[in-house]
DNA sequence: CAATGCTTGTTATACTGTTACATATGAGAC
DNA sequence: GTCTCATATGTAACAGTATAACAAGCATTG
């Protein structure tokens, strides 16, 4: 369902969605993830990612149960299993911060050091890769002999829009 | 309980405790917070903060429910109350990753950014504020437009100890 | 004493996430 | 085709995390 509906542009009212992202590319990179470890690209996977990648926003795995292709009421465990799998893909994030999961269509190397940066106001996520937070990261772990393995960081704040447009 | 042991040293079996912070030193920075909100430091605070110390590693508010003082099993919800009285003081942290709260002895600066960096092996934690991070998180943010306001930083990996002593 | 403001005790409930097991589906192997 | 195997799905129960609501206690103060 909604499949081809053309190059998703920058709609005209952006309060009520979050950063709009390609859809038909993370989906893309959900199948080829599949095909890479030779399992199916499912109905179940793919309702998940639509929605995500269609909010643009994080939504939590009981949100997401509730209003995925407006039918079936998922159960949260059927949630979870697809949401694994589509983390494994890369092509969704779990912001630990509020225990949601957003799509994402960027394409991550292995080492990159990813900020979220969430918007308290309208809960849109922007991410960036930043080397400097890296170097930052290794120097505080050099100076504990600690081994850095996992970062994970989450930045709140407000976005461009909200805090140009305060209460709005 | 357990007041004036005198100086917390090093001790021999690291292995069953986390990072040794000085517990008198917490209690007194909770007390002068109390204080400066006109609010007591009840034995409820007193006993949940003790306990965080005296472990020195993340737990999970039931697990404090549990294990606090030996007698009266608490509820959750007293647990979760005393731990929002001592993150405010500045005493407890949060850690998003692991739904876990452990005691801080660090004072931090209002702006500070700090790095949690929590062990995959033995769950201790060890913090580090970074100029050179919170740099790159200015920076990151200051390409969208986004403003910062709560930063949120968990590294995953392994203590020196571990690190050294793989498996042990 | 009475009023106020905060803490505590208690119950219930919401929200988040996992385990376990039965069933279905689909791709090779025979 | 049918068997077999691996994986995905359906279903139920449960474990773990967190908050809401309200009564009761205990202090300080007027
Ligand atoms: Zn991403
Ligand atoms: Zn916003
Ligand atoms: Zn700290
Ligand atoms: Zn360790």
């Amino acid at each position: 369902m909604h499949r081809n509906p053309g190059p998703r542009g920058t709609c005209a009212h952006e309060e009520t969605h979050g950063h709009r992202l390609n859809g038909d590319a993370v989906e893309s990179r959900a199948r080829s993830y599949a095909v890479s470890k030779g399992v199916p690209f499912t109905p179940m996977r793919q309702s998940v990612l639509a929605l995500l990648a269609a909010s643009g926003k994080p939504m939590s795995a009981y949100e997401i149960a509730e209003k995925v292709s407006d039918a079936r009421k998922l159960k949260a465990v059927q949630v979870y299993r697809a949401l694994e799998f589509l983390q494994e893909a890369g092509c969704v994030h779990r912001l630990a911060s509020r225990s949601a999961y957003f799509a994402c269509d960027h394409l991550h190397g292995e080492g990159e050091t990813v900020v979220f940066m969430v918007c308290a106001q309208c809960g849109a996520v922007q991410e960036a890769a930043s080397e400097l937070v890296a170097r930052g990261l290794r120097g505080a772990a050099k100076t504990t002999g600690f081994r850095p393995r996992h970062p994970m960081i989450e930045v709140e704040g407000e976005c461009a829009e909200c805090a140009g447009t305060p209460e709005r």
